[in-house]
DNA sequence: TAGTCTTATCGTATATTTGCGATATAAGAT
DNA sequence: ATCTTATATCGCAAATATACGATAAGACTA
């Protein structure tokens, strides 16, 4: 685009934005089910699973960690990913918080 | 990219990805808390409320349309828009259903 | 030390998104 | 009928995202 305007919003609605861009790929939620299934998982287990070369599984698992969803830590010539569970449930409080006010409004809708 | 591979996703994966794409940009989740603030909202009063052009706000109105997330009927010579309310829950719901099982293995983090 | 295995990064091609101005469209007002 | 007002769409430019192969980097193994 001509200029970037993402800035001029609030860092709450950057957030938030940014939270749902990570997940807004079948193959970060693919992987995200993934790691909630074993708790932890190398990147040689998900690239097995997933219809994706090992170069791309990474690129995404760098978003996922770039993003603050997961973590991961180097375990001799592996890498041991993990869910960030207090980046999701961060956002998943701030998610309730706009449906649950969303909600509370919506007994008259219009159209 | 070279070849799409996200149909080879399933579908309530793609699904999930689509819903958190179209709240991807600060834009889209400020237009969210406007029509919750009021329940319903004409396009311009939107276009008065952010900083950008009629025409970029219009096409965000289109794609959290096409996404399902916000209805529009025409009102004359406006536009009026509101939050698809079943769409947003079914979306909580199964976000919720993720996180929760999230939080079930979680016990236990390792890295 | 050389070889192997695992993962990250680089380079590149292509697709998609974002943003705007200009223009079209559609309904009400004069 | 013409003008105004509100919104949608088109066309374009620039930024990002997606995907892959090739290659680098790092750590065990023989």
């Amino acid at each position: 685009m001509a200029i970037h305007k993402k800035e001029e919003f609030t860092q709450k609605e950057q957030d938030l934005a940014n939270f749902a861009k990570a997940m807004a790929h079948p193959a970060r939620i693919a992987i995200l089910k993934v790691l909630a299934q074993r708790n932890e998982c190398i990147c040689g287990e998900i690239v097995d699973l997933l219809p994706l070369a090992q170069s791309t599984v990474s690129q995404h698992l760098k978003e996922l960690k770039n993003a603050g969803l997961i973590t991961g830590t180097i375990d001799g010539p592996r890498s041991c990913y993990c869910i960030n569970w207090k980046a999701f449930e961060k956002f998943n409080s701030e998610f309730s918080f706009l449906f649950a006010h969303l909600k509370l409004k919506n007994e008259k809708a219009c159209c």
